[in-house]
RNA sequence: GGCGCGGUGGCAGAGUGGUGAUGCAACGGACUGCAAAUCCGUGAACCCGGGUUCGAUUCCCGGCCGUGCCUCCA
């Protein structure tokens, strides 16, 4: 079976055709580095994370990019308001979206270029636009002249009229046409500031995008990635730089964009104070299951964030580390047919995962230990190529939150106390020392082996 | 107003022109000193109205409801 991909620019689903099979290349827009990433931002990254291990699988090499936005004006507005220095205000975030993303478990990409070592790649790319008509400067701004572009607008399906009709902001009274966006605008005393043929300034927003896949990548590329709402303008106009720059048809031969989130049924924002850092919930979960959470509805759906969703992926992969638990490891064997076959029908995460329940299922009705070790091997495995049960499942179950009281050398005692008291057959006491470690979240298991625990 | 997405059991969430996944929850049973974990079993759904069809939850049309985007936004 192919891996087929829903490609925005067609709006359906088309087998995926690498333009060098040697080098499968897939950029994803990656964060504005002036605050901590939420759970939105997880979402989409862990979705294209998913895809850049499935593309891995299938081809020898692949190049995933995600970028690093560090000029921007909501980097300047965060630097003013805290006095803190703009290379600090980026470098500092920078670090703690790497921790966050790490601790999710998502592989970094293999280039992360940022913004601010591309300028000289984006003043070319202007100046080359300029040169070709498709751009213009006026009060030291430089602007892409969206009617000189045929075609604009199909990423989004909007037609330039439509555009101007809708305009919903002041018209700058410099744009030749109300839908002219920015690739340059002028520095403001004190603001980062570069050198350019049309004064100092800094890039639009659009362009780095433009710039850095054409540095890295080249002209065209396979598949480029982002949330849903960056279709326009963003995209759209990143669209427009690059073919209009290269003269080419298009910029990425597939375009994906993953859902939104609402939290708890109500759309994720400041002034509902329902917004969940990705920093908070780690404090609280483990990555891995708010990774599982993040993938239980399909990418392109929109999916309701709650915390008891994180709940459950815990319970779930409670159950899948229980397969491996006691396991002297299991060696390593194909992904299974089933489980590829349904990532790679768009990654259809929920019929995958549906897929790891009943391999954890015929682990446990397993009628002998060949069998059992044939399952848990297959679970494996199609957790891995996913990027989950990768830990040892002891530290899984032993994973405490943030500030958790009781620690591993009193549960251990407290069980021995009880397993001396279920020999000298006092119940009483044995149940009331599991009441009490449960009541702090321990909960016990007592097996062939003796008394396991995990924290609930 | 323009463009788009969605309405599946108590909840989550796939999928399919014809015996309606999977998980959680519920209920009954096994196992256990009692639990937990696990196993066995039970009940439980395709928004409404037309159309196409031998047959539609699945395709088409209309309606209702919800929701996203329309130059900050993953």
């Amino acid at each position: 079976m192919a891996l087929s991909l829903y490609n925005t620019l067609t709006r359906a689903k088309e087998e995926f055709a690498p333009i060098d099979p040697a080098n499968v290349r897939l950029y994803v827009c990656g964060p504005t580095v002036y605050d901590y990433a939420h759970v939105g931002n997880a979402r989409t990254f862990s979705a294209f994370d998913l895809l850049a291990r499935l593309l891995k699988h299938l081809y020898p090499k692949v190049t995933y990019a995600r970028n690093i936005t560090d000029v921007d004006d909501k980097i300047i507005e965060r630097s003013n308001q805290s006095g803190e220095g703009i290379d600090s205000v980026t470098t500092r975030t920078t670090a703690q979206f790497h921790a966050d993303m790490d601790e999710l478990g998502l592989l970094r990409p293999d280039i992360e270029p940022r913004a601010t070592t591309h300028i000289p790649q984006m003043v070319a790319m202007i100046q080359a636009l300029v040169d070709k008509g498709f751009a213009y400067a006026a009060e030291g701004h430089v602007l892409f002249h969206v009617p000189a572009m045929a075609d604009y607008g199909r990423l989004s399906r909007r037609s330039q009229d439509e555009l101007i009709a809708g305009a919903r902001v002041e018209v700058a009274p410099y744009k030749q046409s109300p839908a002219d966006f920015v690739l340059w605008k002028p520095a403001k005393p004190g603001e980062p500031g570069w050198d350019s043929p049309w004064g100092k300034g800094r890039p639009g927003w659009h362009i780095e995008c433009s710039a850095m896949t054409a540095a890295h990548f080249g002209e065209v590329f396979d598949i480029h990635g982002g949330g849903l709402d960056l279709i326009f303008p963003h995209h759209e106009n990143e669209i427009a730089q690059s073919r209009c720059a290269h003269g080419t048809a298009v910029m990425a031969n597939v375009w994906m964009h993953s859902g939104f989130l609402t939290i708890a049924g109500d759309k994720m924002s400041k002034s509902l104070n329902n917004f969940y850092t990705a920093r908070e919930l780690l404090d609280e979960y483990p990555g891995e299951a708010i990774r599982l959470a993040l993938l239980t509805a399909h990418y392109r759906q929109p999916l309701d964030f709650t915390k008891e969703k994180i709940g459950q992926a815990k319970q779930t992969l409670d159950r899948w580390y229980g397969v491996l638990r006691g396991l002297d490891g299991v060696e390593a064997v194909p992904v299974p047919a089933e489980v590829l076959a349904a990532l790679q029908d768009d990654l259809n995460t929920p019929l995958a995962f549906s897929h790891l329940h009943e391999l954890a299922g015929a682990f446990h009705r397993a009628a002998n230990a060949d069998e059992k070790w044939v399952a848990a091997a297959n679970l494996k495995a199609a957790a891995g190529l996913l990027g989950f049960l990768g830990q040892d499942p002891e530290a899984w179950f032993r994973w405490a939150p943030k500030g958790a009281g009781l620690d591993e050398a009193a549960i251990e005692a407290a069980i021995q106390a009880r397993k001396d008291a279920r020999k000298a057959k006092d119940f009483a006491r044995a149940d009331r020392i599991r009441a009490d470690l449960l009541a702090q979240g321990i909960v016990l298991e007592d097996g062939p082996q003796g008394t396991s625990w995990k924290r609930a």
